[in-house]
DNA sequence: AGATAGTGTCATGCG
DNA sequence: ACCGCATGACACTAT
């Protein structure tokens, strides 16, 4: 019953349907000197009635003794079909130049160095912190690397730099702090900060470990360091650094300040610049930021970005044009064409609104057309030829031999359309052959050539067995109809043989064709769907950028924040505090307390080991 | 002359 | 069992 079903469909139907044009060219070059295995292309017009009769034979199509006189016949009136001249006509194949932006961002890099350096200058001024060994440091940094998609190699790479920040900022920090720090006492600002419980060091750990209890949401931020009130507690556990000291910056770095406001993936970029000036605790920041940086450019040069494409990757992507994806050519297209009965390519190629016209008629018709010779003066089916065009400038290229010699000779339009099968007893008749108009464009001859060329192998072989109807016919009616045709005739054995094979071959020839086409299609939207990636990957990229700016500035304003309220803290001899000694840190709800830095270091360390346990 | 692409055909498997 | 379709493989031709 299906059988039927898809044989009404695709036989019957598409016998007038669109044909492709591949098929058409196909004909057009089966036409011309018969390739079979056996015989060779250089066979000539006269030899081709014996050769196909040969071939016949071989295939087991003509096994009948055949009527030498009546090839003879044929020969000569295949003689006077030959001569029409060949063109191959390019359907150019409209390249899909995809303009494809690739995304990279330079400018994180640049833009950062001018931004960054004054605010990394005046936190590690705020914040001269006392040194911490690297490794301290790192850890504490290390929570927001965990969080960060970067790679665990990208986070050493990090410490690495981290490290070699911490050396060059060690010399550097101390000045700007001391000047920061050394404000005058009875600031306002001091009021409004509720400091820890009245006393104006919080020295209390039970205070502290409270404090933490949201770990994650306080913020432990970098105390100047005050000269004058040592800390025991701190001291002991923190051995001084001669001048810079590391333990705020991995205080402010490690701690929650930074996984508070921001996914450790995001640490924003930093300036190569501000390295060397910066205090430890900017250091790790920028530290942070470079990681970033680094994962970024690894980002986009995996991706096959070239750094000059990265650089640029920023400004294409303010155009968010290159945004819209095309979501036709998701695989769902493919899988969609692939369901449909005849590959329904339409909606991947980027012929679609061709194409699935197209396809619908080529679904329908089968990708190729044979056209009988009384099909040949029909318009409808020239029209129908066409099968996916579009994307099927390859096909077209042996489809149509030459367009112009088709329009010179309308005629020669529908044998065009008509390819390899589309040989009608009366074509063969001269009463099929050439209009006189046409004639007059050219010799009979030729144009006779011409025609005979158009005819496929198959067609020939009708032909000389006297087949009382269209190879057309013999492919793409109905099994039922076509068997209703063979009974109406009195047909030999080797007759129905060559006839069985014809529609056999033409059959499976349009498969082909539609089994090649479904492959383009496939491939087209493969193509199309990494296109499409790559244009989404770009898009995060510029995206990821985004966000590391804007978490660059939010740690500025944090930064700038902190420093100017913990340079206005005085404590009860009116002096500021040690920022290495002291740190701010920030309750979950919203209070802010001066722990001592050991504790704040402690909390850090804790909360840095989390997020990589977490990883693990 | 060799590489490549397009096409037709055959063989085979599946529904 | 037959038919039609899909597809891999092969051969051939043209570029």
């Amino acid at each position: 019953m299906t059988r039927l079903d898809r044989s009404s469909h695709s036989g019957g139907g598409h016998a007038k349907g669109s044909r492709p044009l591949n098929s058409l060219l196909a004909g057009h070059r089966v036409a011309q000197p018969p390739s079979a295995p056996g015989s060779r292309a250089s066979v000539q017009d006269i030899d081709l009635i014996d050769i196909l009769w040969r071939q016949d034979i071989d295939l087991g199509a003509g096994r009948e003794v055949f009527d030498y006189s009546h090839r003879q016949k044929e020969q000569d009136v295949e003689k006077e079909l030959r001569d029409g001249g060949e063109q191959d006509t390019w359907a150019g194949e409209g390249a899909e130049a995809l303009a494809r932006n690739l995304l990279v961002d330079g400018e994180t890099g640049e833009s950062f160095p001018a931004q960054f350096p004054a605010d990394i200058s005046s936190i590690t001024e705020a914040v001269p912190t006392e040194s911490e060994p690297p490794a301290l440091q790192n850890n504490l940094l290390s929570p927001l690397l965990t969080g960060t998609e970067s790679p665990f190699d990208l986070e050493q790479q990090w410490q690495d730099l981290m490290s070699i920040m911490e050396m060059q900022a060690m010399e550097v920090n101390t000045s700007a702090s001391e000047i920061l720090y050394n404000a005058p006492p009875g600031d306002p600002l001091s009021t409004n900060y509720s400091l820890a419980p009245n006393t104006p060091i919080n020295q209390n750990v039970s205070l502290h470990q409270a404090s933490l209890g949201g770990c994650s949401q306080d913020f432990l931020l970098f105390s100047p360091e005050v000269e004058s009130l040592p800390v025991a507690s701190s001291s002991t556990l923190l051995p001084l650094a001669p001048s810079n000291s590391t333990s705020l910056n991995s205080t402010f770095g490690s701690t929650n300040l930074t996984g508070l406001f921001f996914p450790p993936q995001l640490n924003g970029t930093a300036n190569d610049t501000a390295g060397p000036e910066l205090p430890d605790p900017l250091g790790g920041l920028l530290d942070e930021a470079m990681l970033d940086e680094i994962s970024l450019m690894d980002l986009a040069i995996e991706e096959g970005f070239n750094p000059v494409q990265a650089s640029q990757l920023e400004e294409e992507f303010d155009s968010d044009s290159g945004l819209s994806l095309d979501s036709s050519h998701s695989p769902s297209s493919l899988s969609s064409s692939e369901g449909s009965s005849s590959s329904s390519s339409s909606s991947s190629s980027s012929s679609s609104s061709a194409s699935s016209s197209a396809s619908s008629s080529f679904s329908e018709e089968g990708a190729v057309g044979y056209s009988s010779d009384s099909e040949t003066l029909d318009l409808e089916e020239a029209e129908g030829a066409v099968g996916y065009q579009p994307e099927y400038s390859k096909f077209c290229r042996m489809s149509y031999q030459d367009p112009a010699q088709l329009s010179c000779l309308p005629y020669l339009e529908h044998v065009g359309h008509n390819h390899t099968y589309n040989m009608a007893p009366s074509a063969l008749d001269s009463a099929d052959l050439p209009p006189p108009s046409a004639l007059k464009k050219g010799s009979k001859e030729k144009q006779a050539d011409f025609l005979d060329k158009q005819m496929s192998r198959d067609e020939h072989r009708a032909r000389a067995m006297k087949i009382p109807f269209t190879n057309d016919k013999i492919i793409n009616l109905p099994v039922e109809e076509f068997n209703e045709l063979l009974s109406k005739y009195q047909l030999s054995e080797a007759q129905l043989s060559l006839i069985r094979d014809i529609r056999r071959r033409g059959k499976n020839k349009m498969a082909a064709q539609n089994c090649r086409k479904r492959k383009l299609d496939t491939i087209l939207n493969l193509e199309r769907d990494v296109e499409d990636l790559q244009r989404d990957k770009a898009r995060l990229l510029r995206e990821k950028v985004e966000f590391l700016r804007s978490l660059r500035q939010m740690k500025q304003k944090v930064q700038s924040l902190y420093q100017e309220v913990f340079g206005r803290l005085r404590d009860e001899n009116g002096r500021p505090y040690s920022p290495s000694q002291y740190a701010l840190q920030y309750a979950g709800d919203g209070s802010v307390l001066l722990i001592p830095r050991t504790m704040a270091d402690q909390q850090a360390r804790r909360q840095e080991r989390k997020p990589k346990d977490r990883r693990k």
